[in-house]
RNA sequence: UCUAUGACACUUUUA
């Protein structure tokens, strides 16, 4: 079984749907009781297709067959919902594990606040920030930078260098991703200088910029003109050999 | 310290 539940996983990645339902069919067949793992697989497979009735029906089959959901089952049902932009959904599973005794986690939240912030609403992302503290959890570098992507989306970048400087202060370390947000954020409105000392800040902090930080970067002096710049940067990344990823 | 879940532009696939 936990063959067929990393062949689930892969096949999963592969977007090879069909043989997702095969693989899972044979699991049956064979007379093998499908776990949590496979379960959760199942609900990702179906989430990542955006079949979120199909999603929440294997929720159903799993209880029904006597195999408890646990957090991660219900994060992978949330972050599907999210991303359909189901908010009501995500919300309303957050609650049915809270009523089970399932205390959803920092991953839980990441997805809700993503959800939150991808439907512009940034007051009730960031009032979910205090409840995560609240409840005992601590944020993290993912869930800080889902709240920076969501406020610079909306342009709201002092908002988001104050998350930034915010997050630096807990003491939790800004990564790659969350530079790409800054960057991204800012050079959208064409502000090369404050792209090119974040390139520098995080360069300083020993993060390595990827092929989407030199895209935001060269975003932003497109937008100025200033082609030869884009060109050193080019070069540059060939030197770095930054293959895409 | 590893069977499943969260964040960044574009592209591609699922349709």
């Amino acid at each position: 079984l936990r063959c067929c539940n990393a062949l689930l996983k892969a096949l999963l990645r592969a977007n090879s749907w069909d043989m997702v339902g095969t693989v899972y069919q044979n699991i049956l067949d064979a007379k093998m009781a499908p776990d949590v793992y496979t379960y959760s697989t199942m609900i990702h497979a179906y989430c990542k297709q955006g079949r979120l009735e199909e999603a929440k029906k294997m929720l159903f089959e799993m209880e029904a067959k006597g195999c408890s959901p646990n957090v991660v089952t219900y994060n992978t049902l949330i972050t599907g919902c999210c991303r359909k932009g189901d908010l009501k959904e995500a919300f309303g599973l957050k609650n049915t594990m809270c009523g089970k005794g399932l205390a959803p986690d920092i991953l839980s939240y990441s997805a809700l606040v993503n959800g939150l912030c991808k439907n512009q609403r940034l007051s009730e992302a960031r009032e979910l920030l205090v409840e995560i503290e609240n409840v005992g959890l601590k944020a993290d570098e993912v869930l800080y930078t889902t709240l920076i992507s969501g406020f610079m989306k909306e342009g709201k970048i002092e908002e988001a260098f104050k998350l930034k400087d915010e997050m630096m202060v807990k003491g939790i370390k800004p990564n790659v991703v969350t530079f790409n947000s800054l960057i991204h954020g800012v050079s959208r409105r064409g502000k090369v200088q404050e792209a090119t000392k974040l390139l520098t800040e995080m360069r300083e902090i020993g993060l390595r910029p990827n092929e989407a930080t030199y895209t935001f970067v060269m975003e932003s002096y497109c937008k100025e003109g200033k082609m030869d710049e884009v060109f050193e940067l080019l070069d540059e990344m060939e030197r770095k050999n930054i293959a895409p990823s």
